[in-house]
DNA sequence: TGAAATGTTGGGGCG
DNA sequence: ACGCCCCAACATTTC
């Protein structure tokens, strides 16, 4: 579309961004660029949301940093972020008749929530005789784009997959709108408006985020860094080093994705393009299978919401969890006794983050050997997370304990042992989180409860003095989660048979 | 994107 | 030499 110069005597466009904090390959930004109009960019922060998910501590402190980046990346092109502060209808319905806007923008969101939000702001503003244009700048399929011929949304992964990949290429990356002639908010528009630190995003006190801090860089140009490093020094050993949680062999993109510093299709394109430039096909395969699930989160999120809520397979609803907070708190401190299961928590803890193969294990635990409800690892993750969203986290954690869409088993059980012994047999892993292990052999780091007892000792280790001994038995765990979960899908059998 | 139990096979020790 | 047993090693089945 041809672009024309605005008069600063126009009305301003409105860019809303969300969890799309970037400037590049950005449509509702671009859109609005080009408009003719000036361009006024706001962020709306609810703390209270009616019936949407507050952001967890982890995701809070990210924002903070992210809005930062992205205000400083407005600013350095003669503009900035407005920062407003409430209910996202009221808000932004109150800014543009402020500030007297003829059209708003943004990129589409998905949960049920957000998008009952997003329909009321648009129709409340079309009443109003503004203009609202809406964009894709979150996924590479919309979930409404991909159905079964049947016309019905997928429920199995690889079926879902093959057909939102088959004949269809994603929408090429664009760059970073050449010129952007902003609007200046006049003084009057104070209503709502506040300074960023003033969103208390970030812990005081505790001020717990020192290793949030030291572990990540946020924003677009922290994001795109961390892309090009993973291109160059770690996509190409993917496939083999992705379950190697003691090896920096994972993509580490999650939040940027979460939070929109980087878009799907740009790393979507980088790794193709990678691919191109060497023998590296399985490598690049498996990753792109992972910004896959991604999609098809949101695509469970979009068709079977509320997925934080609800079980996906409903015969889960009359599993009778077990209710105990002493469980909760030991697998949420890292102290389960089970080494590798201890190092995710407390990589969690100290880094907003967790290496998914450890996700996996630690998540098992949590439900199976537990025997709790998922909701209560989903709802420590959400908090803990950096890269929690509303579709990966709930899908993933259905997923594990098997309540989900194309879910594992109920009889698939990890022995975090033997995931120790697989996945970190030199103990890198779990020496790095739990370091009062540090000392053990290799042979006995993920079930020290078995070392020698001389072994101990040189170790400096002390069963249920300085580190616990397993809080439960594996084998007693694992028998009595089969026979829990086996009899829930005996009564649902029984249910209908006597419907029959 | 498991693990454990069970079944099968084949080499080697031994009477 | 032969049958028997033991038991890895591997395959299959079951949870």
């Amino acid at each position: 579309m041809p672009s024309r110069s605005p008069r600063p005597s126009q009305p301003p466009v409105v860019v809303w961004f969300r969890d799309d904090q970037r400037l590049a390959d950005h449509p509702a930004l671009e859109y609005a660029a080009a408009s003719g109009h000036p361009v006024v960019c706001v962020y709306v922060y609810d703390p209270e949301p009616q019936d949407a998910r507050a952001p967890g501590g982890a995701v809070r402190w990210w924002l903070h940093e992210s809005l930062r980046e992205l205000d400083a990346a407005l600013a350095a092109r003669g503009g900035g972020l407005t920062v407003l502060y409430g209910p996202e209808q009221e808000v932004i319905e109150t800014f543009v008749a402020q500030t007297g806007a003829a059209k708003v923008c943004w990129n589409r969101r998905y949960s049920a929530a957000q998008r009952k939000t997003d329909a009321a702001v648009k129709s409340a503003l079309k009443a109003r005789g503004i203009e609202v244009f809406t964009f894709n700048g979150h996924l590479l399929r919309e979930p409404w784009t991909v159905t079964t011929r049947g016309g019905q949304p997928f429920q199995v992964f690889g079926a879902y997959w093959r057909a939102a990949r088959h004949d269809y290429a994603p929408e090429l990356p664009r760059p970073a709108p050449g010129r952007i002639e902003f609007f200046r908010v006049p003084e009057h528009v104070t209503s709502r408006v506040k300074a960023l630190p003033d969103l208390k995003l970030q812990p005081c006190a505790p001020d717990w985020a020192g290793g949030l801090r030291d572990t990540w860089q946020c924003g677009e140009e922290a994001g795109q860094r961390r892309l090009q490093q993973f291109l160059a020094d770690t996509l190409a050993g993917y496939a083999i080093g992705r379950d190697t949680p003691g090896a920096q062999a994972t993509s580490r993109l999650s939040p940027y994705l979460r939070f929109g510093n980087l878009s799907v299709r740009q790393v979507w394109y980088a790794a193709l393009e990678a691919s191109r430039a060497g023998p590296i096909a399985a490598s690049v395969d498996k990753f792109l299978d992972e910004l896959g699930w991604r999609e098809f989160s949101y695509h469970l999120l979009y068709h079977f919401a509320p997925l934080n809520r609800v079980n996906f397979r409903r015969q889960f609803d009359a599993m009778p969890w077990r209710d105990d907070p002493e469980s909760l708190d030991a697998w949420q401190r890292g102290t389960t006794g089970y080494p590798l299961v201890d190092a995710g928590m407390r990589e969690l803890w100290h880094t907003g983050w967790m290496h998914n193969r450890v996700r996996m294990v630690a998540a098992s635990f949590l439900v199976k050997h537990l025997l709790m409800d998922w909701r209560a690892g989903e709802a420590w993750f959400w908090d803990t997370l950096v890269d929690a969203d509303e579709a990966s986290n709930p899908a993933s954690w259905q997923w594990v304990a098997g309540t989900g869409a194309d879910a594992a088993p109920y009889f698939r059980i990890f022995n975090p042992v033997l995931q120790g012994q697989k996945f970190d047999p030199e103990g890198d892993y779990v020496r790095r989180w739990v370091p009062e292990l540090a000392r053990l052999p290799d042979a006995s780091i993920q079930a020290p409860w078995l070392a020698q007892r001389a072994q101990l000792e040189a170790a400096s280790v002390r069963l249920g003095e300085s580190y616990p001994g397993p809080m439960v038995d594996h084998q007693h765990a694992r028998t009595r989660a089969l026979q829990a979960l086996h009899a829930l899908q005996r009564s649902r059998g029984e249910q209908a048979d006597s419907a029959a």
